[in-house]
DNA sequence: TGAAAATATTATTTTTATTTAATATTCAAA
DNA sequence: TTTGAATATTAAATAAAAATAATATTTTCA
């Protein structure tokens, strides 16, 4: 039986917390499925060859070194996250990165991961 | 039976991508650590509620809404990849950010994800 | 048309993460 | 010195993500 009496610091924060986020859970769930999909080795190195541009899906099931269909899902979880995107020309499918935003978050992780 | 020739492009490329995370995956799977650890609601609103300052257990438990026991949990899972720190003080544990890199991130994630 | 190349989708199995519940530790104060 | 409050740990059950394998599209070109 919760009957705990909470400090009005904590009730502050709350406060913070629902304004920083909105006070429906929405934006943090998003953010949530976004991380996910970056939170994986196969689709970091996927990222990373799209850093400099766009390439076919030939390129990356090369320096992924993942099998056709596998990687062909996690491009497709990746796009359904709008981490990226793609055109399609004959049958040759080209992969980019959606954004510049993106782009940054990427950066940024390398940076943080990466220190030279 | 893999007799692909590669395209030059391609090999370029995968150098590129060599150096960029280093040749050996060790990088990659650290980032690759971190984010899963960042990609989960809780432990997100965990980072928000941390983001003016360092906060007890306690008033973490109220506003992430969690029980004590699952916190403690994803606490402790945030502190094993380094994004928080915590320290003791009598009976009370206070957890902070670990770093201006972490903060600079979740930042990051924050504005992409809740654009005013 | 029909075969082959490039990519995508679906279903199944395997692996990994998460929650829940029970219990343990740590410390302060009576 | 033992009780209660705050937090942490462990083990078990449940849920979610990943890999694999099989198959389906889509498009070009003989």
């Amino acid at each position: 039986m919760e009957t705990t009496t909470y400090s009005s610091r904590a009730e502050v924060l709350r406060d913070e917390l629902n304004q920083l986020f909105g006070s429906q859970e929405r934006n943090i769930d998003q953010a949530t499925r976004s991380l996910k999909v970056l939170a994986h080795p196969a689709r970091l190195k996927i990222l990373c060859a799209l850093r400099t541009g766009e390439q076919t899906v030939q390129d990356l099931e090369y320096y992924t070194g993942l099998k056709q269909t596998t990687l062909s899902q996690h491009l497709s979880l990746l796009r359904s996250r709008d981490i990226v995107t793609s055109r399609r020309e004959a049958n040759f499918s080209f992969y980019r990165i959606a954004n510049d935003r993106i782009l940054e978050l990427f950066e940024l992780i390398k940076d943080i991961y990466c220190q030279t």
